[in-house]
DNA sequence: CTGTATCCTATGAGATACTG
DNA sequence: CAGTATCTCATAGGATACAG
């Protein structure tokens, strides 16, 4: 039998769950899966981020230990980020949905076609 | 060698976040894992979500193709819902982030506990 | 180069009341 | 029972300007 209330069984899946929930953790992670990156190469890898988001997200992402900040004092300043042991483990979990988009994502868009063609007058917003 | 931007080359794999970058999509999944369910069922199993957000979350994951949604004509009213087969190639994937979760999630908060300790002066707004 | 600080908007999401 | 509609607030996130 499983339980019957996942919202409180499973808070940790929850917490777990925040931590993808967000537009960018992913993408930042994924940028930082063949190792060590600057701050500006990870900017101009997920390249449509702004300046705060993936200041933020790096933080949190510090903050939950998932990624190790290190810092060179030169000048100018030359600041480092890597993946901690702790971040790698969610690598093969990313790896999976991206494999999952790529094998599924178009019948999802195909799903959307079909769904606004019978509801197209209700919402239309669908770019 | 990888593409040096995810954010155009990896577009379905944006996509694909979507789904799951928002608050409820994944409970409701998990919620779908054992089968055919209730509108009410799913609330009950959920607990704090409310009408709108599951009413929502249903209604996007209907129009996505991953759930299927089957009306009784009966008075009061009878309303079913299930996973697609689509719908369920995605539960793998939740699946391994509650082990995820389960596994590592405790590293997590250890790490946030000593981010705080560090930075109390700076952020201390961690219940 | 690597950030901070501020302003602003769109969206997410809860509460409540109402309907077939 | 299974929703819809509306109001409201908090947060996410983008734009821009500034700083060490």
């Amino acid at each position: 039998m499983r339980e019957p209330d996942i919202s409180i069984a499973e808070c940790s899946y929850r917490r777990a769950l925040e931590i993808v929930s967000n537009k960018w953790t992913a993408l930042v992670i994924y940028a930082l899966e063949d190792g060590t990156s600057r701050y500006g190469t990870i900017k101009s890898r997920i390249a449509d981020i702004s300046q705060k988001m993936l200041t933020q997200t790096l933080k949190q992402l510090e903050r939950d230990g998932l990624v190790v900040r290190k810092v060179t004092p030169v000048v100018p300043p030359a600041v480092e980020y890597a993946l901690t042991p702790l971040g790698m483990t969610l690598l093969p979990f990313l790896r999976m949905l991206k494999e999952w988009s790529s094998a599924h994502y178009a019948s999802v868009s195909e799903a959307r076609e079909a769904y606004y063609a019978e509801h197209q007058d209700q919402d239309a917003s669908h770019g």
